[in-house]
DNA sequence: GAGTGGTCTAGACCACAAT
DNA sequence: TTGTGGTCTAGACCACTCC
């Protein structure tokens, strides 16, 4: 049951990007170094760097070293980000209004999506999303007390509810549907779109320690938001 | 410019199992037959094989051997499969109307799209896609003649566009769009939805040997049908 | 027991970047 | 010139599967 040293090194890497301890675009220490410092040789402490890098983590440059990569990739599509983060890196400001945030009990379809108790209560959140003041997303989203339970204490006109969550409950799997749907007034009222008017419709559940940690809806006016990618 | 040994492994045994030589399930040549076949040490061997398993493309059982992994795993959202495979998956029949296929010329924002002279032709196809009689995706494919020349020659009852162009032009590169929208009149009259019904439209181009290839359009009833995938 | 994968070492040669 | 990454070799020990 003994972690191979190459998986040590690439954990305690990991470990260290993500605390923070290395930001994007450090150097990282060098195979060299890796050599001395854990005491393998060159090909173990290369095999990690190497895939790291073929991870999208670091980005390697020969005869200059190992660094860490630029932001995330934005690998596929339903990259897990804050849209708050999506819209600043089109240079756009965002802002948003939180219309709900409160308890809820007695929702049997989601205790049931959660996997919980039928009669444990539910936190939920309902934001709105401004990009330039206009509105863009209505985010419904629907937590865990187990793994979040501070969530209702959060700002999230600060930060938002997908960054708050990453921070205490680093997400392990996560399943996603995307459809073409119709608003509910609620939705329509206000994304200020007409009641007929097509949305994107992002449903997503996160998991966390083997548990559903939130189930979320993002609803997007279809004439204002896509989503695009690449690969 | 020479390619290293463990890329030559890569490639030719990814080659074999793009043509079919490999298939899901058989058995790769083990890490001792290719240090015999290639002339290399057992880590350069090793090492295309763990590569590509990390790619997901092959499976390795310790003790027993090196296998082609199954299928495609729908590693994301977008991934370029044939509809008709898909719906076979879920256990429904498919079927499709080929609607148009024939030339196209002048049509100046697509040979922008692919980077085209603005005077060459295109070639085009509209095909009308069932799930258990049931229309599901109206597809408009937009095609690279450079690359696919025999492509109007094809009988796309019998082989879908996606895999025909698979063959022919290997892909490169893809992006994409997801967006919600309503229907043209002739997309709602194909897929037999009113005028108002939103549809989920995926636009994407596909590029091969570094030019685009194709650019399609796949419009489904948002009723009907949803995107979905896991990570 | 024979074959296979999982991993490691100690040394090597090369290409490239920074100085 | 020095340090870094890119890659390779020849051998080794272990754990596992299959027969």
């Amino acid at each position: 049951m003994k972690t191979p040293p190459y998986l040590v090194i690439k954990n305690d890497l990991l470990a260290r990007i993500q605390s923070g301890d290395l930001k994007e675009g450090d150097r990282v220490p060098s195979e060299t170094q890796l050599v001395a410092q854990y005491n393998v040789s060159r090909m173990t402490a290369g095999r990690a760097l190497i895939e790291l890098m073929n991870e999208h983590v670091l980005i390697r440059t020969q005869g200059s070293g190992t660094f860490v990569a630029p932001p995330k990739f934005n690998s596929t599509l339903v990259e897990i980000r804050s849209i708050g983060d999506e819209i600043r890196e089109r240079g756009h400001v965002h802002s948003s209004k939180v219309i709900t945030l409160r308890h809820l009990t007695g929702e049997g379809w989601l205790t049931d999506e959660m996997s919980l108790n039928p009669k444990s209560t539910v936190l939920f959140s309902r934001i709105l999303h401004f990009e330039n003041e206009i509105p863009i997303q209505v985010e419904m989203r629907w937590v865990n007390p187990g793994l979040a339970p501070g969530y209702l204490e959060q700002d999230f006109t600060r930060i938002t509810p997908s960054q708050y969550l990453m921070q205490v409950a680093p997400l392990q799997k996560v399943d996603y549907r995307i459809e073409a749907s119709l608003p509910g007034v609620g939705v329509a009222h206000d994304l200020q779109i007409g009641n007929y008017e097509p949305c994107l419709l992002l449903h997503r559940r996160t998991w966390s320690q083997g548990r559903v940690a939130s189930v979320v809806e993002l609803w997007h006016p279809g004439a204002r938001y896509q989503f695009s990618g690449q690969f």
